[in-house]
RNA sequence: GCCCACAUAGCUCAGCAGGUAGAGCACGUUCUUGGUAAGAACGGGGUCACCAGUUCGAAUCUGGUUGUGGGCUCCA
C-alpha cells in the first residue's frame, strides 16, 4: 500500500530526531576520547540538530571540532549497535559515579528503573530513542561552540556546548547548510549596512538605533500605514512624554517589579524622574482626566511610543534586541462585557496589518493564569475565555501555555513565519487586572455606580525596530514596491539623455513615486549593477530610442527585461503596484 | 550579567615568530558617452577600538575598559 505523504513527513522527522540524538552520543564519545576527564551534562536533539553540554578542563577551539568530527566518523564507520539497557538506581549511581551532572539527573528521576544506551564502550543515561546503529547517522556536521549554564540556571556552572546537526542524506545536510548561508546573506545587520538603512554606534551607546534616510523612509511608510489603519479601526492616536515622576512608577508598580529593566532616575527640581520603559501609565493618565461613562467605552488609545529598557549587554542583537525602541502600542479600556468583542477586533486588525506585509502563517499562543497572580480567579476565567473565543472566532489553531500568563493577566502571543520558515514573536495582546486597580480606574455604569474597566495592552508589530529587522530578513532586503525606499532609478545611457531622464523623474514624482536619476558619467552596466545590488524594484534605462518614443526601457530587479514601455503606461503600472501594496 | 571568540582605511579583509601599515571595493580628479550586473589612469585617506603595563622599540605580548559576534539566561 502506498504510504501517504503525511506518514512520510513524520517518518523523516522521527528519523532525524533519532539520528541527531544518536549523533550527540557519538559526539560525546569523541569528546571523552579527547578529554578523558570530561564531565557530561545533557545532549538532546533539537529542531535543527543537536547539542551536548560538557564540563571540560580547557576551552574548546574550532580545531577541536575537527578532531571530534574525525573521531565521530570512525565510530560511524564501525557501525556499532545502540543497545538499550534498563538498570536500577544503585547500578546507575555506580556506573556514573565520576559524572556529577549525571548523578544529579539520576537523583531527579522518580522511576526506580533507569534507561541507558550503549554503543561500543560508551554508555549514557538516556531513554532514547536512537537509530539502531551508528552507521545509520548518514550525514552530520559540527557547527559551533557556545557557553550554556547547567540546567539553564545562571547561578550554576557554565558548561561548553557543542552544536551540530545531522541528516538522512548528504544532500539534505547540504541543503540545510545552504539555508544557513542564505539566512546569513539576509541578516538584517548586514543588509542594514549594505542598503544604508540604519546603524548603531559604539561611541554613542549600544542597543540604540540610528535610522538613515532610506531606513527612515521605510519606517515612515510603515508608521503612516499603521496610523491610517488604527484610525480606521476606531483608535485615537495620542502622544505622551518620555519621562515620568517616580511617584507615577510607584503607583504603577514598575519600580517594584520592573526596576531592573529601568534606567537610573534623573533629578529635576529635587524630584526623581524615570525614562519610560512602558507607555501604559501615561495612557492611564489620559483616561483619568475625565469621569468616564459606560457609553464612551471602549476607549482605544494608541501611540507609537518610544520606550527605553535596560537590556543586559550580552543579549543585544541588531534591531531585534535593543535598549531603545518604539512600540506600536495601544491600551483599550472597556467594559467587561466588551472584552471578547475587543479582542476579536484586535485580532482582525493584527491579521490585516501583518497580512499587508505578506505574513500569512501564524502560531498563536494563549497563556493562562500563573501560580502567582493578582485579581479574582473568576475575572481571570472570564478574560481567558474571552481570549479563547476570540481566537476560535477566527477559526485559528492555537497552543495553550498553561500558567504562562503574566501575573497581571492572561495573554495571546502571535508568532509570524518569514520567508525562510523562521518564526518571530511580534504581536502580544494582554489583559491587565493590575493597572486599573492600582490607578483606581473607574467608569460610571448604566446603574450610575462606579465600575472597574478592563484594560487591554496590545502591540501588533511589537516594536518598529524589531519588526523592520524581521521585514529586512523576510524580504532579503528586496522590499516590495510600496515599501522600497527607492522605487525606481532612471539610468541615462549617455550624458545627452540626462535631460530626458530628469523629465521621467519629474513625471513619476507627480504620483509620489520615489524615483532617482543616476546622473553619474558611469557606464550603464555599472548603474544597473548598483541599482540591482540596492534591490531597487525598477530600473528605467533611457537612451536615444526612449527619448524618441517617450518611453522607458524597464528592467525589474528579478532580471526580467520588459523592453520599452511608454512612459505614461509605466507611470500607471508603478502607481498601481505602489497603491495596491502588491508584494512584488 | 555569564562562557568563548573577535576589534587594522567608510566597507570586506591581509599583516606569518614584537622593528612605527597593505589589498580590493568605496571616495576624489582626469580620460572615456558606453544599450541591460563592475571601462581606465592617477590620487587622498589609518594616533592599527580605548586606557595602562612589559620592552631600546607594541597593530603584534600582558591586564583592564568599551563594543561586536555565537550561545546561555531574559525579552518587544
Amino acid at each position: 500500500m502506498p504510504r501517504s505523504k503525511k506518514d512520510n513527513v513524520e517518518d523523516i522527522a522521527g528519523l532525524r530526531e533519532r539520528m541527531r540524538h544518536s549523533a550527540s552520543h557519538v559526539m560525546a564519545e569523541g569528546v571523552c576520547a579527547l578529554f578523558p576527564d570530561a564531565k557530561l551534562a545533557i545532549g538532546p536533539s533539537t529542531e535543527e540538530g543537536f547539542y551536548y553540554d560538557f564540563d571540560l578542563p580547557r576551552p574548546l577551539t574550532p580545531d577541536d571540532l575537527a578532531a571530534i568530527e574525525s573521531k565521530m566518523k570512525d565510530t560511524i564507520a564501525k557501525n556499532l549497535p545502540f543497545v538499550f539497557e534498563e538498570i536500577n538506581r544503585e547500578t546507575a549511581k555506580q556506573m556514573f559515579s565520576h559524572q556529577p551532572y549525571k548523578l544529579e539527573l539520576i537523583d531527579d528521576i522518580q522511576d526506580e528503573k533507569l534507561g541507558t544506551y550503549r554503543h561500543g564502550s560508551f554508555v549514557d543515561l538516556c531513554i532514547g530513542p536512537h537509530v539502531s546503529s551508528t552507521g545509520e547517522i548518514k550525514a552530520f556536521k559540527l557547527l559551533s561552540i557556545a557557553g550554556a549554564y547547567w540546567r539553564g540556571d545562571e547561578k550554576r556552572p557554565m558548561l561548553q556546548r557543542i552544536y551540530g546537526t545531522a541528516f538522512e542524506t548528504q544532500e539534505a545536510l547540504d541543503e540545510h547548510v545552504r539555508r544557513m548561508e542564505e539566512a546569513a546573506r539576509r541578516d538584517h545587520r548586514r543588509l542594514g549596512r549594505e542598503l544604508d538603512l540604519f546603524s548603531v554606534h559604539e561611541d554613542a551607546g549600544a542597543g540604540l538605533i540610528y535610522w538613515h534616510p532610506k531606513g527612515g523612509r521605510i519606517r515612515t511608510i510603515v508608521e503612516d500605514f499603521w496610523k491610517k489603519e488604527h484610525y480606521n479601526a476606531g483608535y485615537e492616536l495620542v502622544y505622551t512624554p518620555h519621562l515620568g515622576k517616580a511617584s507615577l512608577w510607584e503607583t504603577s508598580g514598575h519600580l517594584g517589579f520592573y526596576r531592573e529593566l529601568m534606567y537610573s532616575p534623573m533629578e529635576v527640581d529635587e524630584q526623581s524622574y524615570y525614562v519610560k520603559p512602558m507607555n501604559c501609565p501615561f495612557h492611564i493618565m489620559i483616561y483619568k482626566t475625565d469621569i468616564r461613562s459606560y457609553r464612551e467605552l471602549p476607549l482605544r488609545l494608541a501611540e507609537l511610543g518610544t520606550v527605553y529598557r535596560y537590556e543586559r549587554a550580552g543579549v543585544l542583537h541588531g534591531l531585534l534586541r535593543v535598549r531603545g525602541f518604539t512600540q506600536d502600542d495601544a491600551h483599550i479600556f472597556c467594559r467587561p462585557d466588551q472584552v471578547e468583542d475587543e479582542i476579536i477586533r484586535v485580532l482582525e486588525l493584527t491579521f490585516l496589518m501583518l497580512g499587508a506585509f505578506g505574513f500569512k502563517e501564524y502560531e498563536i499562543y494563549l497563556s493562562t493564569r500563573p501560580e502567582k497572580y493578582v485579581g479574582e480567579t473568576s475575572e481571570w476565567d472570564r478574560a481567558t475565555e474571552a481570549l479563547r473565543k476570540a481566537i476560535e472566532k477566527w477559526h485559528l489553531e492555537y497552543n495553550v501555555d498553561e500558567g504562562g500568563g503574566a501575573f497581571y493577566g492572561p495573554k495571546i502571543d502571535i508568532k509570524i513565519r518569514d520567508a525562510l520558515g523562521r518564526s518571530w514573536q511580534c504581536t502580544t495582546v494582554q489583559i491587565d487586572f493590575n493597572m486599573p486597580e492600582r490607578f483606581d480606574l473607574t467608569f460610571a455604569g448604566e446603574d450610575g455606580r462606579e465600575h472597574r474597566p478592563y484594560m487591554i495592552h496590545r502591540a501588533l508589530l511589537g516594536s518598529l525596530e524589531r519588526f523592520l529587522g524581521v521585514l529586512i530578513e523576510h524580504y532579503g532586503g528586496a522590499f516590495p514596491t510600496w515599501l522600497a525606499p527607492v522605487q525606481a532609478v532612471v539610468i541615462p545611457i549617455a550624458d545627452r539623455h540626462q535631460e530626458y531622464a530628469q523629465r521621467v523623474q519629474d513625471e513619476l514624482k507627480k504620483d509620489g513615486i520615489r524615483v532617482e536619476v543616476d546622473a553619474r558619467s558611469e557606464r550603464m552596466n555599472l548603474k544597473i549593477r548598483e541599482a540591482q545590488l540596492q534591490k531597487v524594484p525598477y530600473m528605467l534605462v533611457v537612451g536615444d530610442k526612449e527619448v524618441a518614443s517617450s518611453a522607458v526601457s524597464v528592467r525589474k530587479r528579478n532580471g526580467e527585461n520588459m523592453g520599452a514601455v511608454e512612459l505614461q503606461a509605466f507611470r500607471e503600472m508603478i502607481k498601481r503596484a505602489a497603491q495596491s501594496r502588491s508584494l512584488e
